[in-house]
DNA sequence: TTTTGAGTTGTTCGA
DNA sequence: GTCGAACAACTCAAA
């Protein structure tokens, strides 16, 4: 009779590296069972974008564990019951995953563990996706951080939990099992397509994010501290989709910045700044490991009366770039066509619908968790949170974003507009972020009719922002 | 226990 | 064009 196996079950961990949960069941030495489970009816169900993302990024790790000598069984249903289904049809002793830290899913990985033990089955879980576990990192008095630079402070002189771990080569698979096909699960767009300008800017998959990591390390990093806030060029690591999947470990990444800095490669200025970002996921872990409504609640009590205001033709504006003001149309548009929008920008579309239009941050975080490839449930909701003021260590309530102001000072020759808003091409770049401040002579020079080639603003910015100001001043205190 | 200093990412206005 | 102050008051973390 041959050795019972052990099943890997992959969720937000799609790599071969550092992947804590596959080397323990190597390790073991029994034959692995590769297992990725689709529950489309489980909280949380990838939106739209990042079912794009999760078909490659399977068929990528799919093709890594066949080429180690493992095969990756799909299974759609749910989880917890495809899960014991694949138990029982091969035997397995022993499972194996890295955790998860959202809410329902924190209580459906526990039950299931607890029933597996109940009948035999060893189960191990193990940190794959963060730097140090959300109650590792505490205040001296034992409580969860809520502000961030001490968070951050402890979090840098704790350090990263492990050293990477080496990427695995040979894996001995188990006998096979049936599996689903990955085409079959239609996770891609078709009529429309809407995802056919993705191929060309992403590389789902870990080969791809260690591509873009060495890509970042060498050609961009080097100006990260000074250009991260530029969205007319490529200033970022657009690494989040990696991470968003599990592709790359923030491990990894702690240790190539380290690495870098050490030798001298990486600046500390800039290298510092980078981590800190990975930090700002982390704490956005510990907030929502805290927090289990953090995606449905604000979490500042007052915001519960906040005046948002129901307004579904600027919602629909908003979301398809048409609002008149070409930075945050640029934005949203960047977000339909890629999948992904420049941080600098996200914070602005963001002030926007919440402060210039007073629609409800729920709104835009459901929007985003749809159109995004990174789309991470903790990032998401604590970042608008923290737009809206509602969040940990928010945003004051007088920050309200100019967007003409941050247009100018972020894309400065409006280049990024003028590649997500091509109508406003030929306009000049004195007028490109206002240009209904721009003579009759000059927007019929560029071919621009306000209201039928671009849309005429759908709000004056300043009557708005006065408005926005009276909603916070309603509930001040608390 | 009380106190103290600090807190990612802005804008506007007036000198 | 440039600069500093005002925009509030609160909460948190640590001493």
């Amino acid at each position: 009779m041959s050795q019972a196996p052990a099943l890997v079950w992959f969720r937000n961990d799609l790599r071969l590296e550092d992947n804590p949960a596959l080397h323990a069941a190597r390790a073991c030495g029994a034959p692995v069972v590769a297992l990725y489970v689709l529950d489309e009816n489980l909280s949380y169900a990838p939106g739209a974008a990042s079912r794009w993302w999760l078909h490659h990024s399977l068929k990528s790790l799919s093709e890594a564990l066949e080429k180690a000598g493992a095969s990756l069984v799909l299974r759609r249903g749910e989880s917890a019951e495809s899960v014991k289904s694949v138990i029982a049809e091969t035997g397995a002793s022993h499972v194996f995953w890295n955790r998860r830290y959202e809410g329902p899913l924190v209580d459906t990985d526990k039950a299931l563990k607890a029933e597996l033990h109940e009948q035999g089955v060893d189960v191990a879980t193990f940190n794959g996706a963060l730097l140090r576990e959300p109650w590792e990192v505490k205040t001296k008095t034992g409580g969860a951080y809520s502000v961030f630079t001490p968070f951050w402070k402890a979090l840098r002189n704790l350090g990263p939990a492990r050293d990477p771990l080496p990427k695995i080569r040979k894996i001995k698979g188990a006998d096979a099992i049936s599996s689903d096909h990955l085409d079959d699960w239609g996770l891609l767009p078709y009529a429309p397509n809407w995802a056919k300008e993705f191929d060309g800017v992403w590389k789902p998959g870990e080969k791809g994010a260690q591509e873009q990591l060495k890509r970042f390390l060498t050609h961009i990093i080097e100006d990260y501290a000074d250009q991260r806030d530029r969205p007319d060029f490529e200033s970022t690591s657009r690494l989040s989709p990696h991470l968003a999947f599990g592709e790359i470990s923030p491990v990894q990444i702690w240790r190539a910045i380290h690495t870098g800095m050490a030798a001298g490669a990486i600046g500390p200025n800039n290298g510092e700044k980078f981590l800190s970002e990975i930090a700002w996921r982390e704490f956005s872990y510990n907030i929502l490991f805290n927090n289990l409504t953090l995606v449905s609640q604000p979490l500042r009590q007052n915001f519960k009366d906040f005046p948002w205001r129901e307004d579904e033709p600027a919602f629909k504006a908003w979301t398809r770039g048409m609002t008149g003001f070409p930075i945050v149309d640029a934005g949203m548009r960047q977000l339909w066509r890629t999948g992904w929008m420049h941080n600098r920008v996200r914070m602005i579309v963001a002030s926007f619908l919440l402060k210039d239009l007073l629609i409800d941050w729920r709104k835009g975080e459901a929007w985003f968790r749809d159109t995004l490839v990174d789309a991470d449930i903790a990032n998401n909701a604590a970042s608008w949170q923290w737009v809206a003021g509602s969040g940990a260590d928010a945003a004051p309530y007088f920050r309200i974003f100019n967007p003409v102001t941050q247009g100018e000072k972020f894309d400065p020759d409006g280049d990024y507009v003028r590649c997500y808003v091509p109508e406003l091409a030929d306009l000049p770049k004195k007028f490109i972020h206002a240009p209904w401040t721009a003579p009759v002579s000059a927007l019929e020079k560029a071919g621009i009719t306000l209201g039928k080639t671009y849309p005429i603003p759908i709000i004056d910015h300043s009557v708005a922002r006065k408005r926005a100001l009276r909603c916070y001043d309603a509930i001040k205190g608390g």
